[in-house]
DNA sequence: GCCTGGACTTAGTAAAAACCTT
DNA sequence: AAGGTTTTTACTAAGTCCAGGC
């Protein structure tokens, strides 16, 4: 956005990637008024081209369900735990084509999953398949019980999520206290009282005072709109004009405030810690089938204003609190209910255990739902994500097939193909998003492949030397910009004129294609298939390959820096940014500062040892020679230092605008990481820090060095 | 088919915590 | 012990994809 990014001018890496939303606002200015109407031109566009042929393509689908059901025959109804059991055992023999289990967790393969017995439910011991409790009985005073390797189980096949659920609901957000009476709001000068509604959202405002967003017209529209409604009929009589609302001292007060909890004592420190504390122990975990599971998001959005990213028409808004009355509970039946705060009700008790989420309720900005959900460490969210990156590696096995098949499909005489083949191309090569189509207004005006318009490429002959150059320009998720410039073969170029034959810059590049008939046609191709998958398969190995490349026999640090660039590479290719550190700058002079220092002390040590050897041989007695050994060691020891510290500003350089996490979180198979290490002996701390390796603590756990994305 | 709602993953930033210096 | 810096965690917006109703 430009608000939150306007730091961001100049994001450029060591290519030709920019992040520059400010300029480019002005580019996109006038979309407002301009696309109005895309989704009107699509169909226009297509009435003319005659409607598409759309050949069935669900059958593939159907095919999936029926299996589903058939495993079902014996038409259990999951409400008797035996007999499910029974089934499940059977379902075993099933081979999963999906899941890869190295041969020696052949054996280990089920999951027990009763639910039959409530005093059976002790989160924190962990059953083995038999069914023995192996608790701790181990000698360890403070033995972490073992974890629990989820992945050595069998996972449900019935599309069901879980047998038992239980949970205590979601912290709310405190109630608002309102500020002192001496911390006055002032309207056209003058001191005004508000009414502790109209307060309260006032201070929202005022805590955004020193934010760029509160400059910007559509954000102050917004919230001014939005506050006008909690004001009293005086109120709003009175308050007509943003501008001449001074929120200066609720500002100052916030700002006193935040400082004063940074000054406050160690032990009124310790006690809001341990409140925390607290706090997440009773609400921050679950019980899902037999075991303890970590919540990641247990307290509710506090309201406050929407702060949308890019140019949001929403941003601003007021985010209303959300009361009990608004939450939906998920959890089983014959669990104990999670209960409302004092005097309130939920909105809806259900007990789905076809979805994953323990609290939901619908929120005011897009009206979309938000969830409470497990964290990344979960069993429900682990299994989904081996599951993913085994997806992305029987992609691997007939990526080769399919991309004969868009070469092909390039030449096609039908245009919906064409287009398809080439959006296709641009999501391989590219690993740009699918895109899908966004409602007009509601978010900021972004998009992926399938939605890109004709105004965000731009087609040369040749460029720098290279022929059929395709400039891309757009923004994309979170608004932020790509750009890339790419050769493509020649029939590429080709049809991308094309398709841009007779089209206003603001219409859609690909009028004959969706996400939805992508999917579809890439379902068909291999099961399971969509876009992402692409994303997916194309950052996991292209980490592989690079760390093939890049490892060289070298100490520990450079090995480490060869698995950051090839993280980079990935990083790169997704189009993964951050906003250069505020202090970025000054925290390269500091190290650069150190890397001085420590030249100093190694020109220094080596004159020493110069000496050391010239006196020892003079000398030469046994102390002396002791003497030239320590300076010996001195000086190699400060020579690792110092490569280490230059290997880090490396590092750090080359790292300015580029976020590795979400590569390294969301698209990298962690089995390749964890090979990597084993195979190098660095140790896997080296790479993942804590809350990484708990999240993927089955890859961690179950590959050894010679796995093979 | 097409639209909408729902569920779930992916994303960057802000705040908090940990770490490191002085 | 304070203060600055770096790393980690929390937060929540913004995507993808699918199913179900017309």
């Amino acid at each position: 956005m430009s608000g939150d990014h306007s730091h961001n001018d100049d994001r450029i890496d060591c290519g030709s990637r920019v992040n520059d939303s400010h300029k480019h606002k002005d580019k996109y200015k006038d979309k407002e008024h301009k696309h109005k109407d895309h989704k009107k031109d699509k169909e226009r566009e297509k009435s003319k081209h005659g409607s598409s042929d759309h050949k069935d393509s669900s059958d593939k689908k159907h095919r999936d369900k029926e299996r589903e059901k058939m495993k079902h025959k014996d038409g259990s109804t999951d409400k008797h735990k035996h007999k499910d059991k029974e089934k499940r055992k059977e379902e075993k023999s099933e081979p999963e084509d999906d899941f890869y289990h190295s041969p020696k967790h052949e054996k280990s393969l089920k999951r027990e999953r009763d639910d039959d017995n409530e005093s059976d439910i002790k989160p924190k011991k962990t059953k083995n398949k038999k069914g023995e409790v192996t608790d701790g009985k181990k000698k360890g005073k403070k033995e972490p019980e073992e974890k629990w390797k989820w992945w050595e189980e069998e996972r449900y096949t019935d599309g069901s999520k879980w047998r038992f659920l239980e949970h205590k609901g979601p912290v709310f957000a405190p109630p608002y206290e309102p500020v002192p009476s001496n911390v006055k709001f002032y309207y056209d000068g003058k001191h005004m009282r508000l009414s502790p509604q109209a307060e309260e959202v006032a201070t929202f405002f005022a805590k955004m005072l020193d934010h760029d967003y509160t400059t910007k017209d559509i954000f102050r529209k917004n919230f001014f709109k939005d506050w006008r409604k909690e004001m009293t009929s005086e109120e709003k009589a009175t308050i007509t004009d943003l501008k001449k609302c001074n929120f200066a001292e609720m500002n100052e007060y916030f700002k006193a405030q935040s400082e004063a909890r940074k000054a406050m004592s160690k032990e009124e420190k310790l006690k809001i810690k341990e409140e925390n504390e607290r706090i997440l122990q009773e609400y921050g975990f679950c019980i899902m089938d037999n075991h303890k599971e970590r919540i990641a998001n247990f307290r509710i959005e506090p309201p406050g204003l929407f702060r949308g990213r890019g140019d949001h028409p929403k941003m601003g808004m007021l985010k209303r609190r959300i009361r009990p009355e608004d939450i939906i509970i998920n959890c089983s039946k014959d669990s104990k209910h999670p209960k409302p705060p004092p005097g309130t009700k939920w909105k809806e008790v259900r007990h789905d255990n076809k979805v994953t989420w323990l609290v939901s309720w619908t929120e005011n900005i897009q009206g979309s739902i938000k969830y409470i959900m497990l964290n990344p460490s979960s069993r429900i969210k682990g299994e989904k994500d081996w599951q993913k990156y085994e997806t992305a590696r029987r992609l691997k096995s007939c990526v080769d097939r399919l991309r004969a098949q868009y070469r092909d499909d390039w030449k096609s005489k039908e245009m919906r193909i064409r287009q398809r083949a080439v959006a296709l191309y641009f999501i391989d090569k590219l690993a740009l998003r699918a895109g899908n189509e966004k409602e007009e207004g509601e978010t900021a005006d972004t998009v992926g492949c399938c939605s890109l318009r004709v105004e965000h490429i731009k087609l040369y002959p040749e460029k720098d030397g290279q022929e059929y150059v395709v400039e891309f320009d757009f923004l994309g998720k979170d608004s932020i910009r790509y750009y890339n410039k790419v050769p493509v073969e020649k029939r590429v170029y080709k049809n991308l004129q094309l398709f841009m034959e007779n089209k206003e810059p603001d219409d859609d590049l690909f009028d004959r294609l969706n996400t939805s008939i992508l999917n579809k046609h890439l379902q068909e191709l291999m099961d399971g298939l969509t876009a992402k998958v692409f994303r997916t398969y194309n950052a996991s190995i292209t980490l592989q390959q690079q760390l093939k490349e890049l490892t060289t026999d070298e100490n520990i640090p450079a090995k480490i820096l060869s698995y950051n660039r090839a993280n980079r590479a990935v990083a790169i290719l997704c189009n993964h940014q951050r906003a250069p550190p505020k202090t970025f700058e000054k925290s390269m002079q500091n190290l650069q500062t150190k890397i001085d220092a420590k030249k100093d002390q190694l020109s220094d040590a080596r004159r020493e040892l110069k000496s050391a050897k010239a006196d020892a041989k003079v000398r030469r007695d046994e102390k002396s020679k002791k003497a030239v050994e320590t300076k010996k060691k001195a000086v190699q020891r400060i020579e690792e230092q110092l490569m280490k510290l230059e290997v880090q500003a490396t590092d750090r350089e080359e790292n300015k605008q580029i976020a590795l996490g979400t590569s390294k979180l969301n698209y990298l198979d962690p089995r390749i990481s964890v090979a990597w290490c084993k195979k190098w002996g660095i140790p896997i701390e080296k790479i993942y820090n804590k809350t990484q390796r708990e999240k993927f603590a089955w890859a961690i756990d179950m590959a050894d060095e010679d796995f093979e994305f």
